[in-house]
DNA sequence: CGCCCATTTGAAAATAATCAATGGAAGTGG
DNA sequence: CCACTTCCATTGATTATTTTCAAATGGGCG
């Protein structure tokens, strides 16, 4: 953990979704109505337009959300790791779908019944609340960084973020270059080139393709601005 | 109105923030509690980090969110029009900055009073989850934007959302150029030439510098997709 | 009515995308 | 268990879109 660094980075947003602390002890209330459920790679979760009848935690393994244009585009909206939530905002049906990235197991939680519990326990509404409003910040703050921000510091502020949500100086990175690509809004060669850099100017180094550690913190801090 | 062009062209967000059906309603019992209040043009209505004891409605004029990043770069977070709710989502400060574009007057409404009411009448609580949905789903849209789409897409959604907003075949658009690209992600100049395009192409009608006429709404929303 | 600021338009520069080829890892099947 | 196959990542060269820089025009506000 960066908690330093993390503030002078964003001090906005604390967390990826689902991370607030008070929240995941509310909730645990769920877990009784909650059934365990495998998904292997590319796994399909849910498809977009689908009736929106669960929401999810991820247990193990990580999750993806996207949304494919008419001509092949694809927007990746969200990464989920352990421990976060999917499918708190759906209204009706889900307007984007999810896989698996990796093997994974989740908690399927009935969207009734949480509901029926949340009109008996204010509490786990109010923590429903909250997590939405810290996605709002997280998703102004992506609003920020794709609308302004340069290849470079998206790298740069993606890796902090990851790096804040494992709390660990190792950083898991299941997906492939095009999601992050499509994460970020920049192509795979274009997120290959920054790690590359990253790479020789020693800020990051690899351990495998699929983990990286932070080696300068402060300076991918410096890249996140001008 | 075009609800069918507004269909196809985004099936999952009907509305901007604030302007769902239902609401309004269950939300006009709060009208007690707030008082009116009026901005000049460029007016501050609060500022980043201010702590967050309001929300408001504008009555009447137009209001903008914005953060501004170390080296001046700054981003337009929201438009807000008449009717639309602005704060909702705020935690203990502001995480933006929120003036008025035009000379304005919004209802202010004291965040406290608004959650006791809230715990006596679930029916409010309700509502202001539901306009944080729509808000999520909105700025999903919206990151797909920033994230995958042309300059040309950008302003053609930027221009059929608006009618939508205002539901009028007359677009009034109250901010400069500049504020567009702030929104967009794109800079003044590269707004201005789309717009000149659009023009050209008989695709929009200007009336004056701050109104304009969508002539080809069919051509419009072909712009938002390849 | 005139000044000032926003807008428009043009030309040059830069960032990132696209096209293309190579190298390497992971997964499959014998 | 190894070889083969396929997909992913890396790197290079080129192209394109958008930004940047700069100048001129025009509207709107005092």
């Amino acid at each position: 953990m960066l908690p330093a660094l993390a503030v002078s980075y964003r001090p906005t947003v604390q967390h990826g979704p689902g991370k607030r602390a008070g929240l995941t002890e509310s909730l645990a209330a769920l877990d009784g109505v909650g059934a365990v459920i495998a998904l292997r790679r590319d796994g399909p979760l849910f498809r977009p337009g689908d009736r929106a009848e669960f929401y999810f935690k991820v247990l193990k393994g990580a999750v993806r959300s996207c949304q494919v244009l008419a001509d092949g585009r694809r927007h990746v909206g969200e990464f989920f790791m352990a421990g976060d939530f999917i499918g708190l905002d759906a209204v009706e049906s889900y307007a984007f779908g999810a896989e698996a990235i990796i093997d994974s197991t989740l908690i399927r939680y009935s969207r009734r019944k949480v509901e029926a519990l949340a009109a008996g326990q204010p509490r786990i509404g109010q923590s429903l609340v909250e997590i939405m409003r810290s996605h709002l910040a997280a998703a102004r703050q992506r609003m920020l960084l794709l609308g302004h921000m340069t290849a470079m510091e998206r790298i740069a502020s993606f890796l902090l973020d990851l790096s804040q949500r494992c709390g660990d100086g190792r950083i898991s990175l299941p997906m492939t270059r095009t999601d992050i690509g499509d994460y970020l809004g920049l192509t795979m060669e274009t997120v290959s080139r920054a790690f590359s850099q990253l790479k020789s100017d020693g800020i990051i180094t690899q351990h495998g393709l699929h983990e990286v550690t932070i080696a300068k913190p402060g300076a991918l801090v410096e890249l996140t601005r001008p």
